[in-house]
DNA sequence: CTATCTGCAAACCGTTTGCAGCGTT
DNA sequence: AACGCTGCAAACGGTTTGCAGATAG
């Protein structure tokens, strides 16, 4: 089992969540996928392993994992929600449009940019985001 | 009645679209507020001119906006769609988290960013969704 | 053994569609 | 007078909730 699953798990039961089948069929999905996926990807997925789970029960999951900030949303262009594996720290998504991969990119130098928006439009900034949509290295060479 | 309206107002003309009261006033609701407001905010701030207006047209005439690009999609954090006069050209969304006023600012110096995260990923790419959260001058010495 | 978790079904909420009648042109 | 537009009601799709039975610890 990957490390990351691992730790994962470890994170639910230290919260006092039970690991039941589901729930760690679920997490492992998520825990090692590299593209975004709607709760409806995550469900027919995890149905292969486990043929009578619930759309629920994925719900539910992604709920908890969220809280625990070992995933987080990825807002797409149709206003659906999906989910992905949590940014290590200040980072960014940037999304491939043909095969949905995702990839992580540091947002360190937006700082100054914020800054004089704050100053030109006396606002306070609390929070930003910043989404990339593209094609990857693979999709490009097959288009 | 405003420039923009006036404007607005001809655009639709302009596109085989008809003037009905409903239409006019949502319009001119849109075409002038600062602030980013959902097809409910609309409906239940333009009923007080037309109260028997339903929420579908508010929804319609949004499409259409939209389509002739007098409008755009302003994405929530929580996911639901409110909407605000467009850009003018290449522009992105400061919001305040209070109030809800939005202000636009340029992007512009965001290109060497895109530049190198699409050499280091090895992405090409295509767009990008940049929105900053906050609190506005009115509400900072409010709070 | 107990509390948590599950799957089902039904409720829910924002959005879209079908339709008969109304209003703009 | 003709056609586009309106409001109503019903359908829709994704998400949430209530509940009785199943299961991890």
């Amino acid at each position: 089992m990957p490390d990351q699953t691992t730790t994962w798990f470890s994170a639910l039961e230290r919260s006092g969540y039970r690991l039941t089948k589901p729930r760690r069929i679920v997490t492992e999905i998520i825990s090692t996928s590299h593209y975004s996926l709607t709760p409806s990807d995550l469900f027919l997925d995890a149905r292969k392993k486990c043929p009578n789970l619930g759309l629920v029960t994925v719900y539910r999951t992604l709920e908890k994992l969220e809280m625990l900030g070992l995933v987080q949303r990825v807002h797409q262009p149709c206003g659906c929600h999906a989910y992905i594996a949590a940014a290590q720290g200040h980072e960014h998504l940037l999304l491939c449009t043909t095969c949905g991969k995702a990839e992580f990119f540091s947002g360190d130098q937006l700082q100054p940019l914020f800054d004089t928006v704050a100053q030109k439009c006396s606002f306070t900034i609390q929070d930003h985001w910043l989404q990339l949509f593209g094609t990857c290295k693979d999709c490009q060479s097959k288009g």
